[in-house]
DNA sequence: GCATGTGAAAATCTTCACAGCA
DNA sequence: TGCTGTGAAGATTTTCACATGC
């Protein structure tokens, strides 16, 4: 195979296969084609095949995938084949429900910090994390902490994507319904749950 | 202006479009280029330009756009130029923290009615919000409330989709880590917190 | 026979460059 | 002159169809 840019949207899709593959690992199934994952999945054969030809295929032609094996691989190619400690900044409603969410941890995270300016919350334990007032947030670099989820309102999310930065921070994740400027070397992904809303209308039948 | 499909991509962008506009509005201003705006949102002009094209074009050659005019159009693409009732089902963390979010106002979304099971938490008001039995789903036709946001755990997901197609909705904000399979007339966009960051790592430096 | 992996074709989306209007 | 609107070019992504390997 010749190397080709990978799309951002084979990346895209990439957890959302491991998601599936997950399940079905758990369901007891050892092997998969792209068939049947396309299936499970609502999507495409060709397009699963394609997107893990990027990476030299993963499959046994006549057989198909070994759930195991693609699961180890694609946690590889994501960087998720090690645990990620990110820190929370913000304990508000989002953020409690962030620090709640039982999701994250199938794909290797660990919500190992959280920060708030109130001091009210601060001390306080949610989940087995204690939250610590944001001045904390340059201890980040020595607690080798590169991952950061944003939950602070609007007006203080610049701010806060500054102070991560400067204490190290390279990946964000932005639930402010802002945009937030960053050097170029650090990737933000934003969810802007409203957002998503206001584009369902449209899609909508009349009446 | 000859007729072509609007890119859903488009679509995806004018909400971001509105709330940035929604801003300058705010800030005082009347008018602007695609030059200044593209600025504001971090995109490139010509995006913008091209995008309102597929609408026949909201600005003047010369001056740039009415920022009132162009929220007003976006607004009635989007179907946002009436309030949009919409239903909350499941009122646990997640859930609350949409009750409580802010951010729906702007696009005219009112948060009318939320569902959940847990008996102790029906009766309960939150934000104005009475919750109700699930089994309450159904009022939910002649209540005309057609969009619902599902935050329900995700083993209740499909479940829950399917009362509420039932019930009449036609658009769903779903929250869940799940596929949820609906009847082709109705739009499902799902939000899962934990994908998103899931490719954040695959993008950060090593190290 | 069966399912993968992949060039090539098709579709979609972005960027350019400039004509045309205020 | 300044800025929009848009056909055309370019880039990216999806879909197809089939050669190849088990």
């Amino acid at each position: 195979m010749r190397y080709r840019k990978i799309p951002d949207e084979t990346i895209r899709r990439l957890p959302v296969y491991l998601r599936g593959l997950l399940s079905l690992l758990q369901e007891g199934q050892k092997r998969i084609s792209s068939h049947n994952l396309a299936n499970y999945l609502a999507i495409y054969p060709w397009q699963i095949r394609k997107d893990f030809s990027y990476f030299g295929g993963f499959g046994t032609p006549g057989v198909g995938y070994d759930i195991k094996n693609l699961i180890k691989q694609i946690n590889k190619i994501l960087k998720l084949d090690i645990v990620n400690k990110a820190a929370l900044v913000g304990v508000g409603n989002l953020g409690s429900a962030v620090l709640a969410y039982p999701g994250f941890a199938i794909y290797g995270f660990n919500i190992a910090a959280a920060f708030d300016k109130n001091p009210k919350k601060i001390g306080k334990k949610i989940k087995n994390v204690t939250i610590e007032d944001v001045s904390n947030l340059r201890t980040l670099k020595k607690r080798k902490i590169k991952l950061a989820i944003i939950a602070v309102p609007g007006d203080a999310a610049q701010l806060t994507a500054t102070a991560l930065v400067k204490a190290g921070v390279t990946g964000i994740l932005n639930f402010s319904p802002c945009r937030i400027t960053v050097p170029k070397r650090v990737k933000v992904i934003s969810i802007d749950i409203a957002i998503d809303l206001a584009r369902l209308p449209y899609y909508m039948p009349a009446g």
